[in-house]
DNA sequence: GTCTTTCTTGAGTGATCGCTCAAGTATATA
DNA sequence: TATATACTTGAGCGATCACTCAAGAAAGAC
């Protein structure tokens, strides 16, 4: 009976994910959105409620595109050369708005304030280092890692260099590459 | 023969410091900033100008007491027990407001603007860099590290696990400790 | 004490923030 | 074609943003 929405709702999630990776929570405006999605305000509140609710939409799709990514990874690769490879494919992605990990950032941003999308990001960080997590066990069961390793801690820390090797990379003065590199010879020392 | 101010504007800007440091450029209003520093919207801009230049000043103490701290630890333990303290000591300062580093939170805020104040976050990180690698340099001279790695190199890889560390041990699903004991032991083994 | 200089105070500036809502418009059903 | 049901539009809401400025208070110079 009614009349449909022009807008592709999925798309408008990937476009504010962008804009909200770059920019950062407070850095984007609700003008930022509407002109970016072309969405007048009306628009914008009916489709997704608050900034707040398409922030914590778009952080989801991030993390959920980022563990299939990977998952997609190892499906190909097998663990070890998916852990290695991934430093390299996440500061060579052109098309990403940023370097930097969007959860990171959120995190680092709103985590004083004891905002409610500062904790979905650590849950999303949580969730991706489990997945690396499964891999380094995954690596050890198959022989490539020595078993003599804890999984966890090889993933915190595998986790922690990522982050650096991110926040690092959307900087002029680094080679971003060469810490790539340096991270994933440093698997197969283990 | 006039009036000299009430407030020590050293500590002024090394309390600023910390509140910048906790919350973020865009986490922190002025309102915030007369209410711990106990100044009136017209004392603040006669003594600092604006928030931004007290940002700037606040970022500026940051840095030097950084690299004043990292020689001072040089001094002491020399350079290859200083980097491999250091990790340690950044991520068990009791008093610090954030474990994360003000100029990575910095740049990750601001640089998508080009805001004046990513740029010299970015200066002050390379600047620490400097320093890490003139440690690297000096522990290869003094025959701790063999000679065929670049102390550029290292310096950047450094950083970057430092980057990270700090940014992983804001998180409380992580055991910063061990991801610090890790990176200290990587030295030892170049 | 008087004057001069500076600091302190806080009400108030225009701009922008996230957000609301009533009016207008388009479309699927009957 | 008529009606019901959404979607689209944009003026405008109160709150907060960084910031200003005129008036009052304090302290050294004389």
């Amino acid at each position: 009976m009614p009349r449909k929405p022009e807008y592709d709702r999925d798309a408008l999630i990937a476009q504010a994910r962008d804009i909200f990776w770059r920019q950062g929570w407070a850095g984007t405006s609700l003008k930022d959105l509407e002109r970016e999605l072309k969405l007048k305000p009306g628009s914008f509140y009916a489709a997704f409620g608050s900034k707040d609710a398409l922030y914590g939409l778009a952080l989801e799709r991030y993390a959920q595109e980022g563990i299939a990514r990977l998952k997609a990874l190892a499906d190909k690769l097998g663990p070890l050369e998916a852990l290695k490879a991934q430093p390299r494919l996440v500061i060579e992605a052109r098309d990403a708005p940023a370097k930097a990990c969007m959860l990171a950032k959120t995190y680092a941003e709103l985590q004083a304030k004891d905002h409610a999308l500062a904790e979905a990001a650590g849950i999303h960080m949580a969730e991706m280092k489990a997945c690396f997590a499964d891999l380094f066990r995954r690596a050890q069961e198959a022989g490539d890692i020595a078993s003599d390793h804890d999984p966890n801690r090889l993933a915190t820390r595998y986790q922690s260099d990522l982050l650096g090797l991110r926040l690092s990379a959307d900087r002029k003065d680094i080679n971003a590459q060469e810490i790539a590199a340096d991270i994933a010879a440093d698997i197969d020392q283990l």
